[in-house]
DNA sequence: TAAATGATTGTTAAT
DNA sequence: ATTAACAATCATTTA
């Protein structure tokens, strides 16, 4: 039984035309595509200095075509497995890349847990989240040339379209982005305004749960066993937030133990919170997967890669390991950032779809290229009523995937979103990246300057905007007329304005003190008042209709709290919770 | 640098 | 190769 997979030739210095002085990051001849999962900002231009043997999706060196398996191959590798004996590289280097038209166990869950039966599955450990094959530990049956063995369906095997929303959350745990997807039907009373605990009520609680931490204190009285919130994460989310962050405030490193409580948040890089999705009762807490040891260790690798370029000449001066990040003059070498992957989207799911009916259907060879082509064309061909379902699927897991990068986002503790800032400013200053520094979601935010309070002002009255932009849509544009008309208004005339910049900077100040003292104590999350608009003689303050006097400031002790009320965007209110 | 805005444009992930 | 999501960009002032 072969395995399936995809040659796919990786170009190197491909560039295109950028007419602003974008950083590409092609530049830098990193190879484009699937090959590289990490951030484009661990690059060098010593990339191929050495041979890398390490880096995700990279099979056998550079200068080789590289092999794209649709069952990672690199998941069968241990750390320092010499990859010369995996028996690939004698697949001679062949421009006829080739999609196998067999089934076999690895074309049959690379493309969703949707196109086979419950025969062929396969079974839950041997999967990481992303469907893809893993072992704990390093035995025999996960070397590269045996893998696990699974029975290929009948070649009669019929193809169950995507959009056969037949009973999607019986799967087991092997969900890949994909078949995140693919797991999360929609109800037919799929309503975007509807909340989605009310679209997915389908989906199970312990998700909603897992995701939200908050949420755990009112969780249902009477949970069922598998709605119950996983031991993890109660564990997890049990502890005061001021516990934690105090804890890793004050630990001499706090990253390695906060990434482990991050490997059983996301036990995958691929896809997090997959027990959740599936709806299985999982407690057991998974390790995350070699995939992502493997990865930090290429990333450690690069770094010194790097590092030994930078200190100038060939020799490898031999320096403390990387992890030792004791200096805080000296940036992260690299992201220690996991965030859960992009949801799919409507076309990487038809294209998930067809690449899966060609190999049921046919014997026919394409590479992905040419694949995505025609696949690319029949997509442009659907109606739109043909589209929805793929939309709708990809609209859920888009939720979903939301909610688990805000639940991610607002785990991480300031020190990690320091140690990230700094990397990126680093990136940055080296022209490797172009990342802007990653705000704290949950620290307060920044209160709007005089200035750009008169630019609310103006946007939340059409009469403003006609006086002041005239017909200009534009908002750069409008931004220079603003600045015109703010430049030209009497200190009287701006005076609101900076009063009341002026109170929500204390207000601000106060509430940064209070979360830099101790986020995470109750009232964490803090939101600072800027719905109020100061009166000018110019600009009169206007009457929000939402806005009633109950809703005042509710900032007396101090503590910021209570102020979470609307806020003007677009001209209607958008409430922070 | 980030705070708001939204059209535009370049980049990346995914298969 | 294709698509769409994502992210940066622009303009502006202030801190």
């Amino acid at each position: 039984m072969g395995l399936s997979r995809i040659r796919v030739p990786i170009r190197r210095g491909l560039c295109l035309p950028v007419k602003r002085p974008l950083p590409c990051t092609t530049f830098l001849r990193r190879p484009m595509s699937a090959a590289i999962k990490q951030t484009s900002s661990t690059m060098s231009s010593s990339f191929f200095d050495q041979p890398r043997y390490d880096q995700h999706h990279f099979i056998g060196s550079p200068e080789e075509p590289m092999l794209f398996d649709f069952d990672d191959y690199t998941s069968f590798i241990a750390p320092g497995y010499d990859d010369s004996h995996s028996g690939m590289d004698d697949m001679p280097p062949s421009p006829a890349y080739e999609l196998a038209p067999a089934y076999s166990h690895a074309s049959a869950d690379p493309f969703s847990s949707m196109g086979y039966n419950e025969d062929v599955k396969p079974q839950p450990h041997q999967l990481d989240a992303a469907g893809l094959y893993w072992q704990s530990d390093l035995s025999p049956a996960a070397s590269p040339t045996s893998p696990i063995p699974i029975p290929s369906p009948p070649a009669t095997h019929e193809f169950i379209a995507y959009n056969d929303h037949s009973s999607p959350l019986s799967f087991d745990s092997s969900f890949s982005p994909t078949s995140l997807a693919a797991a999360l039907p929609l109800p037919s009373s799929f309503s975007p305004s509807a909340s989605f605990e009310e679209q997915y009520s389908a989906v199970p609680r312990q998700l909603m749960d897992a995701v939200s931490p908050r949420d755990t204190t009112n969780t249902d009285a009477t949970p069922t066993p598998a709605a119950q919130v996983p031991q993890w994460a109660a564990q997890l989310w049990d502890t005061p937030r001021h516990t934690r962050s105090s804890a890793a405030r004050h630990a001499h490193s706090p990253l390695p133990a906060r990434r482990e409580s991050m490997g059983q948040l996301f036990p995958s890089t691929s896809a997090p919170n997959s027990a959740a999705v599936a709806g299985l009762g999982h407690n057991t807490i998974r390790a995350y997967s070699k995939r992502a040891e493997s990865f930090g260790a290429s990333e450690d690798r690069d770094a010194t890669v790097r590092r030994r370029k930078r200190s100038g000449a060939g020799v490898a001066t031999e320096e403390a390991p990387d992890d030792e990040q004791t200096h805080d003059n000296n940036p992260p070498l690299k992201s220690m950032l996991r965030p859960p992957k992009l949801a799919p989207s409507a076309w990487q799911l038809y294209f998930t779809d067809w690449i899966q009916r060609q190999q049921a259907s046919s014997n026919r060879k394409l590479n992905v290229a040419q694949a995505a082509k025609e696949a690319g064309a029949e997509y442009a061909s659907l109606s739109e009523e043909e589209k929805e379902p793929y939309k709708q699927r990809s609209q859920a897991a888009k939720e979903i995937r939301e909610r688990e990068l805000n639940a991610y986002l607002r785990s991480l503790t300031p020190e990690d979103i320091k140690r990230e800032n700094a990397f990126r400013s680093a990136q940055r200053k080296a022209g490797k990246s172009r990342k802007s520094n990653i705000k704290d979601p949950n620290a307060p935010k920044k209160p709007l300057s005089a200035y750009f309070m008169f630019l609310q002002r103006i946007r939340a009255d059409p009469g403003l905007v006609r006086d002041i932009f005239g017909d200009e849509t534009e908002t750069t544009k409008q931004s220079v007329l603003a600045a015109a008309k703010w430049r030209s208004m009497t200190d009287d005339e701006r005076k609101p304005f900076l009063a009341q910049a002026e109170q929500e900077k204390m207000e601000y100040e106060a509430a940064r003190r209070l979360y830099e003292d101790g986020a995470g104590s109750p009232g964490y999350g803090t939101n600072i008042n800027f719905s109020i608009l100061p009166g000018s003689p110019a600009f009169p303050a206007i009457k929000l209709e939402s806005e009633s006097e109950s809703e005042g400031f509710a900032t007396d002790d101090g503590r910021g709290q209570g102020s979470s009320r609307a806020r003007r965007s677009h001209g209607h209110f958008r409430s922070l919770s």
